[in-house]
DNA sequence: TGCCTGTTAAC
DNA sequence: TTAACAGGC
């Protein structure tokens, strides 16, 4: 059994078939040899860390844990072991599957069967498509007449009856977690500790506690930063510590398979959207360099590095903006209300090309994930399929005051803006000498002066989407 | 899950 | 002065 983004014993179809069949010995490997874009963000490499700790407490100490290059390592311990079949649930990166592809052939070649299996998808993109037989590309009917209408996903299935193959400390090269060295040499990630159960049980607990609490008043709730009002699952779904196939029933279980409630099926609706991103990146492959809409080519972005840094350092000037950064920073997530606004900040008022704020994500995100996070770049750039049209540019200092009315989010990520009345609090900029010297700030000192005027930027951010149109 | 601007109407 | 609304980007 190989394992590579489905990090857990119960509801893992591939495993399930490999028990079935005999004694199974489960490997996950380091892939050291995915292309550059597709190598590990620190935050990414720091959960995975803990997410193998937890697979090999779960499968008792059984997990083979090597680097490499997969195939090498697989048709050597299929040779060594005498391995009849090797089980993987699949990957949908264009690179995963090419390379997925080339070992399949490989195994196959040395008479050994590789089998793979749906683990991490609620359909599957393939079967998906519309009348005429091509993909969608708008999410509503992608959704509604596609998804809702194929047949029901897979019922998630429990751990299966597991024996192992013997001898597993004979087996040559074996390597262990700590000797990936994915954790940080800084203490970069106490935060991370606290806040975070790495584990399939971790996740859920998630998912329970948001059913029970959350999720009838996730419509509006998961809009304010301040308040835990979304699942926070997106780390657990990117490396499969729970598949949605689990989300999907329980809430579905929890509300009698009614979805009347607004709050229950926007929040399916959001795991459509994590579906739709994976089968944009299936049909259309390349959307985590290429504009989906081609028109964007020619998009006349900015080289601004200078911008870049602040942006990614918490140091525009715009209050909601830097909290959303910073918070991302320090703990490795963001909400996402506020991703959409450093996103809309980055890519309209800043005019910095998308896929520089992509690469970021990348890097900082505990729930990088490639699908969703191209996905939803190009969304908010409108460059995307079925996106957010140009024209929609977000106001950060409206978006502060509407979602952050009391200014709770902001302050705990600036707090050197925190004795700052709620009249200034997302536009400091704008407070009296006064006011500012009251409440301890010296712009451009304390904290910055905006780096860009925001008006100006959405003007030029217009006539710049015109150039195009 | 957009925001701005101009118009109208009520006070 | 303000709210509600429509149209445009």
């Amino acid at each position: 059994m190989w394992f590579r983004q489905d990090l857990r014993v119960k509801d893992n179809p591939a495993l399930i078939k490999a028990a079935k069949q005999s004694k199974v010995l489960p490997v996950y490997i380091y892939d050291t040899s995915v292309p550059q874009n597709a190598v590990l963000g620190g935050a990414s490499k720091w959960w995975l860390h803990h997410a193998l700790v937890a697979l090999q407490e779960s499968l008792d100490g059984n997990l083979l844990v090597l680097s490499g290059d997969p195939q090498e390592i697989l048709l050597s311990l299929c040779t060594q072991h005498n391995i009849s079949s090797v089980h993987w649930n699949r990957m949908y990166e264009p690179w995963a599957i090419a390379r997925d592809t080339a070992i399949k052939k490989a195994l196959k070649a040395s008479e050994c069967d590789a089998l793979s299996t749906n683990g991490s998808l609620l359909w599957e993109p393939m079967q998906v498509l519309k009348k005429d037989e091509t993909p969608y590309k708008v999410f509503t009917p992608y959704y509604k007449n596609g998804c809702l209408n194929a047949p029901d996903p897979r019922y998630p299935q429990r751990k299966p009856p597991l024996s192992f193959m013997d001898d597993m400390d004979e087996v040559k090269g074996y390597q262990g977690v700590d000797s990936l060295a994915l954790l940080p040499r800084v203490n970069w990630d106490l935060h991370m500790q606290e806040m975070w159960n790495v584990s399939e049980q971790g996740a859920q607990c998630k998912l329970e506690y948001f059913i029970k609490q959350a999720i009838e008043e996730y419509n509006d709730d998961r809009n304010v930063p301040s308040v835990a009002g979304t699942s926070q699952l997106s780390p657990y779904f990117h490396f499969g510590l729970i598949s949605p196939n689990q989300a999907w029933y329980a809430v579905h279980d929890a509300f009698n398979g009614s979805r009347e409630n607004k709050g229950v099926y926007v929040y399916l609706s959001e795991l459509g959207w994590r579906e739709f991103s994976y089968y944009l990146l299936f049909h259309f492959n390349d959307i985590q360099n290429r504009n989906f809409n081609t028109k964007f080519d020619n998009f006349p972005w900015v080289q601004d590095k200078e911008g870049l840094r602040a942006w990614q350092q918490g140091k525009t000037g715009v209050p909601i903006v830097d909290a959303g950064m910073r918070e991302l920073y320090q703990t490795g997530y963001m909400h996402n209300r506020v991703r959409m606004i450093v996103a809309s900040y980055l890519v309209k008022n800043l005019l910095i090309d998308w896929r520089e704020g992509e690469r970021w994500f990348w890097d900082c995100l505990l729930d990088a994930d490639s699908a969703s996070n191209s996905a939803g770049w190009q969304w908010v750039a409108g460059s995307g399929a079925d996106a957010s049209p140009y024209f929609r540019i977000f106001n950060p200092i409206l978006q502060g005051e509407k979602f952050d009315k009391e200014g709770a989010y902001v302050k705990k990520y600036c707090p050197e803006l925190s004795k700052l009345g709620k009249k200034f609090l997302h536009k400091p900029w704008e407070a009296s000498e006064q006011e500012l010297l009251s409440a301890n700030i010296v712009l451009g000192k304390d904290y910055p002066k905006p780096i860009v005027d925001l008006k100006k930027s959405r003007v030029r951010a217009l006539d710049a989407y015109k150039t195009i149109k």
